[in-house]
DNA sequence: GTACATGCAAAGGGTTTGCAAACGG
DNA sequence: CCGTTTGCAAACCCTTTGCATGTAC
C-alpha cells in the first residue's frame, strides 16, 4: 500500500486498531475536497476494495468522530456528512448546486459567545448554516 | 367545540379544509409553549380526540408548514419539531435539560447577511442554533 | 355529490445491531 | 492467541404512501 495519510497516521498515534477498511475509509476521508455523505465513502472505499460493507464504513466513521478525528455534519438532508477535523469553520450552502463554501468570520465567532452570555450561558457548540444562491449580476 | 384558536382562524383563511383532526391539531400547536416533536403532537392531540392516527399529524403539520402557519426545525435529533410561525427568532438549546430558548440579536442577523455577500451569495435561509449549558456563578 | 381527508398497515430511507467468522497486535 | 472488527441480514426509527372508506363544502 502506499504511503500513510496524516490521518491513518493520526488513528494509529490514538492507537487505533487498523485494519484494512480503516485505512481505506481513513484515505477515501484525506482525500475528500467536498463533504462527502456515507453512502459516498462507501461507493469511494468500495472503488479502492470492494471487500468493504456499509456496515462498516458506519462504524469506522463513527469510532473517527468519537476520537475527534473526523467531524460530522448534519445539513438537514436527512443524512450525515463528514470532513476531517480541522480549524474551525462555518459552512454556506449553495441551495442551486448543492456546493458547501467554506468560511469564518472573527466578528460572528465573538458574536455567539456574547449572546449566549447574555441569556446567561456558557457556550458549548454551534450551529450555523447560511443557505444562498449565487449573485449574478 | 371552544371557540376558534388564532391558528383555526389562519387556517380557514388561507382556505384549508378544516376537518376535526386538523382543528385540534391546530389547537395543540396554538398551546404548545414549548417546540414539541412529531410524537408529542400526536400525544396531545389523541388525548383530546383518540381518532387521530400519526400519519394524519404528520400530513396536517406539513401542510400547515406549506401553508406558511408552521416553522418545521431540525434540531440534530433525528426528527423534526414545530412551532406556530411568528417574529423570526433564533433557538439557544440547554444542553441540559433541552429546553429551547429564543432569542433575537439584530447584530447578527445584520452579520449573517454580509457574509453571504461577502462570500458572492444573496442570502436565501440559514439555520442557527446555539447548545450551551446554564452559568451558575 | 365530489373532490379531498382519513386510518390502517405496508414501505421507505438512513442508521444500528446480533451473530458467527475473520483478523490485528 | 484473544479480544476486536467485519460482513451479512435483520431490526430500528422517523416519515411517507397506497388504498378503501369517510367527510367538508
Amino acid at each position: 500500500m502506499a504511503k500513510l495519510t496524516q490521518l491513518e497516521r493520526l488513528c494509529e498515534k490514538k492507537g487505533l486498531k487498523m485494519t484494512d477498511q480503516r485505512r481505506i475509509i481513513a484515505r477515501v476521508i484525506s482525500n475528500a475536497e467536498d463533504h462527502p455523505d456515507v453512502e459516498t465513502v462507501y461507493r469511494r472505499a468500495t472503488e479502492i476494495d470492494p471487500r468493504i460493507s456499509i456496515a462498516t464504513v458506519y462504524r469506522s466513521l463513527k469510532l473517527f468522530e468519537d476520537a475527534n478525528i473526523l467531524v460530522r455534519h448534519d445539513f438537514g438532508e436527512g443524512r450525515a456528512r463528514y470532513e476531517e477535523t480541522g480549524e474551525h469553520h462555518e459552512h454556506l450552502i449553495d441551495i442551486e448546486s448543492g456546493e458547501v463554501i467554506e468560511f469564518v468570520d472573527a466578528e460572528l465567532e465573538a458574536l455567539k459567545e456574547r449572546v449566549a452570555a447574555r441569556l446567561g450561558y456558557d457556550l458549548i457548540d454551534h450551529r450555523l448554516e447560511l443557505y444562498g444562491r449565487k449573485r449574478r449580476d
